[in-house]
DNA sequence: ACTCGTCTGGGACGCTTGACCCACTTTCCG
DNA sequence: CGGAAAGTGGGTCAAGCGTCCCAGACGAGT
């Protein structure tokens, strides 16, 4: 094993934590199969780690940290409408379940997990914090892309984004339904564009 | 402990297992908690049945049967209008949410469960059919009572509703936040309202 | 009333788990 | 260049797990 200062093994040791969570479940991720995945003695656990549930802190920062970063840049693509453009959101937002899946319900089984946890209760209320400020700030920016204003308040409709896409994802974790899953979708940017109406032109 | 027949014995065990889940989850329904929680020796557990494994089959098929039967009676409430109506079975829905809300969260832990367990693979699809079959009646009935069509197919919007039903009682579970899930519902009832349309009245 | 199949429950086995000790090696700073 | 600090890893511990055994208690059919 080469050598490592204490803080990336803890970090190197939260991401293959999270490789097992995804391949096998939270309930698999023993120390040993956490270290085994990283390709560490399982000495250098409790090395870097105080415990196993600090560990699975790490992952759950991990998780929300990363997931806040990415899923921006879909926006950018030209569709014709506000509605359009939804789609495309929830479109690309499909695309990356499907293209790993394990990682969505490893998602899902850690904010289960959380829920149970005492020390980790506070995390499913970040998760869902920032899922909205992602959703809400997605819906600020196609207002003002395709010149709409929403008839609701937006941290309301972003709560709505975010249930849907919720609801999508676990209809398709359990089902494996694409074509369901895609007329669900459109159903789901329906209902958002709903309450989009075209701004006045003032100028220009 | 009293004298029972092994069928009787193995329905007790499965009860007493969703209630050791809905309290501590999954991962805690081990051997002896389960017999704990049902007031039994250890060794009726597998005197009963045969396995672990094979008493959470069971648990699960307790679970998706008796999800089908209950639910429904909340349709009979005289609402003004189909959107009212809709709304009123996603409020009825929510209350039995927060009235046992570590049930709800033992079905999203069973349905994860199971798709992680190979013979078990095949529980999540059956269990989201019972949801979106009594989604679809319940649109039918709706439908009929307040003379309206959808200009949806029935089945598209039932997946709809199940979507927004789960992203709701998700988002609440990690948050618990009443007012969001109150406002969230309001948005979810016009997303389904929205694609009634009034019949023409043909005869009286 | 006797017996045989059914049911009970205390105890035990082998295994995996999280945690940890300690002798050893490597790195870094004075 | 020498010693203290930091990192490594093999081995071990008690606890908890699923599973199983077997002697005894019960109840129905003859």
């Amino acid at each position: 094993m080469a050598r490592m200062a204490a803080t990336d093994r803890r970090e190197a040791l939260a991401q293959a934590a999270l490789a097992v969570i995804a391949r096998d479940g939270v309930h698999a991720a023993t120390t040993r199969a956490i270290v085994a995945e990283a390709g560490m003695p399982l000495a250098s656990f409790h090395y870097a780690v105080a415990s196993r549930d600090e560990l699975l802190r790490d992952v759950v920062e991990l998780v929300v940290g990363s997931q806040d970063s990415a899923a921006f840049s879909t926006l950018e693509l030209d569709a014709r409408d506000i509605r359009s453009a939804i789609r495309g959101v929830l479109g690309s937002n499909f695309d990356i379940l499907r293209a790993d899946p394990a990682r969505q319900q490893a998602m899902f089984e850690l904010t289960h997990y959380a829920l149970r946890t005492p020390t980790l209760d506070d995390f499913p209320v970040a998760q869902y914090g920032v899922y909205r400020g992602l959703a809400a700030r997605l819906l600020e920016a196609g207002a003002a892309r395709y010149r709409v204003r929403w008839n609701v308040p937006i941290p309301d409709l972003a709560t709505l984004a975010v249930a849907l896409s919720d609801g999508a994802t676990l209809a398709w974790l359990a089902t494996r339904d694409d074509v369901a899953a895609e007329r669900l979708l459109d159903l789901a940017a329906d209902a958002i564009a709903a309450h989009a109406i075209p701004l006045i032109k003032e100028n220009s």
